[in-house]
DNA sequence: CCAGCTTGCAGAATCGGTTCTTCACGCCCT
DNA sequence: AGGGCGTGAAGAACCGATTCTGCAAGCTGG
């Protein structure tokens, strides 16, 4: 049964495979794979001793030979010192989520790499075969990006990518239409001065929605009020909420741009005494279910992640079969406004009924 | 300058650097390895020349040497269609970032695979080389681990295995010793009919925080008061909410086992009229931020799963690197009650006070 | 002066598949 | 009978590293 190799504890290679059942291994390959012109009476044999020992072709030697892994790295910017410090945890989760769904659809996986890389070769970057990799809000000149692109790595970035930084394709949503549409929901709500909560550092998704905001005001004939916190510091949050409701010209609608803002601000206006939506308008940009049942209920901006995680792992493996087409390509997703009793001066059903009636006795 | 081996587009092999620097491929191994008998100069001489050539070592051809890919496994159990539905999002989210860094330190990156495997030979399972894999609550005889281990690479499970599952290691929170203080907790608050929001799975999560519910009952003399609903319907929570608080004999005090149940019982108090914590005490587990600014703040059990993902890495690596000293092990992890004023029948603290206070984080 | 050791490096086997090329054989047709 | 063709399968190169073995030169000590 053992044949020249000493059979490596419970592991059964190709050519043990070939050996047990009389055949070459190219005959076993063939078989396994659908390849080679072979009888089916010789492929289900094949099939039926390979299944017999148990036999696992290696991966390692695949890639080596073919060239592709069938890997996918995901990686994503980060600010502090943690791996991954995420400001849109919500966002993040979900839209991994769906990436690796999408990926695992179409027989890849994804691997799970960190923003920065080591000079030295020998990080864990170059320690995994990658056919492309997703990048999550990439910086201007990410050395990882650069160097993936010099090596002819495929890829795709989640949000424009800054500067000239070479990607393959990028997938981002329309965020000046976002912001510009929920300002208009807001004015038409009756909102007279909207303050923005926003953030200082100079990613592509800050730098656009502000803009998209002060634009606004200027066509709208509005003064600007907003503050700006770091976003990747939990507590500056609650704090910049409350200058911004604290401030002289206080506004009477805000929009917050990152997720946590709906229940600082929330906090906020119950500390100064100001109703929502009576006295305050509010809308925050999220992905977070729980704003479907604070008190009140606060609409919502979701950018969707989960349709832009499926979209670049599409365009990633279009890239990396070659079926794409071969130009550049960048795809801008549409946003969702989830309009809950915040942003509605008058609110649209004050009795509050049970999902299922306790007592219906009427 | 190019070999015979016709210089593939922008990829320096070892060969190449060697000729490059008038060395054998050998020395070039063992000058970026650091192993061998080399002067320091030679050593120097040739990572300049690699360097200089951009020489990235190919990863299949080292994994499928040494036999060492550097990649662990990260698998979830799955109910439903999907790869990855999450009753406990925020869990698995935190649970995964931390097992991802703490593999990252070591030099590992995480590869996410789905719960299930095809038959065939040819899943993205098969095509992976992994060192080890993780599994978040393996099912009863799970296939999946059950076919890494007769293949002789180490699994490690997040929650107690099912049953016989041969994994090499587990880690788990106390869940009888966390329910049974949170019980406390609750009747030191002046609880006296305290009721349980569970599910109908059969997990090990919700069969020993069930059980120790029960017994705590049984134990204090009192009578249990519980409705179960399928975790993974998001509708399904908030109807069984207000089930609970519907019956003849109302609960003045809940725990919901599940990260929505708070919001949830929330909800169903308001529709009610029950003042929490005045006329209903209220805690649910969940590793979410929001029950810190929730009205009132919700207390909460957190099963710290930062701690968890890393320790559950850490003792994987071991076991891959032969550190671990060979014999199974299993780690059981404290849980963290987080006091807030749901569960407090006097609230502590009604004025109005600076923003928030940082929460601790993992 | 030479055995014996150390130092510095090269050769070649090896990991386990995939795939290109070759080849034998049987059959049909002329 | 023999050339051409189609079929089934084997041989061997190859992917790109790691690593074991070997060997020449230089040095030391008796």
């Amino acid at each position: 049964m053992s044949r020249s190799h000493g059979r490596r504890l419970g592991r059964a290679g190709i050519r043990d495979v070939a050996a047990a059942a009389g055949v070459s291994i190219t005959t076993v390959s063939d078989a396994l794979n659908g390849k080679g012109r072979l009888p089916e009476a010789t492929r289900r044999h094949v099939r039926e001793v390979a299944d017999r020992l148990g036999y696992r072709p290696s991966a390692a030697a695949r890639t080596l030979r073919t060239g592709k892994s069938g890997l996918i790295g995901l990686t994503v910017t980060t600010y502090g010192e943690e791996p991954f410090t995420f400001t849109e945890f919500a966002y993040f989760a979900e839209m991994a989520r769906a990436a690796s769904s999408a990926a695992l659809a179409r027989g890849y996986a994804l691997v799970i790499l960190p923003g920065s890389t080591r000079q030295s070769p020998y990080d864990v970057w170059s320690n995994v075969a990658l056919d492309g990799t997703v990048v999550i809000d990439p910086s201007d000149r990410d050395p990882v990006v650069t160097e993936l692109v010099r090596q002819g790595v495929p890829v795709v970035s989640d949000g424009r990518p800054c500067g000239d930084l070479p990607v393959t394709a990028w997938v981002d949503n329309d965020h000046e239409a976002a912001v510009t549409g929920l300002l208009d929901h807001l004015a038409a709500a009756g909102a007279r001065r909207i303050g923005l909560l926003t953030g200082t550092s100079t990613d592509t998704y800050t730098r656009l929605s502000t803009s998209a905001y002060l634009r606004w005001c200027e066509r709208n004939g509005q003064p600007p009020v907003y503050e700006a916190y770091p976003a990747h510091d939990p507590c500056a949050g609650a704090v910049a909420a409350d200058r911004l409701l604290a401030r002289p010209d206080r506004p009477d609608a805000v929009y917050g741009l990152f997720d946590p803002n709906g229940t600082d601000l929330l906090a906020a206006a119950r500390r100064y005494g100001l109703r929502v939506p009576d006295d305050l308008l509010l809308v925050c940009c999220s992905e977070s279910a729980v704003y479907a049942t604070t008190e009140p209920p606060v609409t919502t901006l979701s950018l969707k992640p989960g349709r832009i995680g499926t979209t670049v792992v599409q365009l990633l493996i279009d890239a990396i079969e070659g079926t794409g087409g071969g130009r550049p390509v960048q795809r801008i997703m549409p946003t969702d406004l989830i309009v809950r009793a915040s942003s509605q001066r008058r609110r649209p059903q004050t009795t509050i009924s049970a999902p299922r009636a306790p007592e219906q006795h009427s």
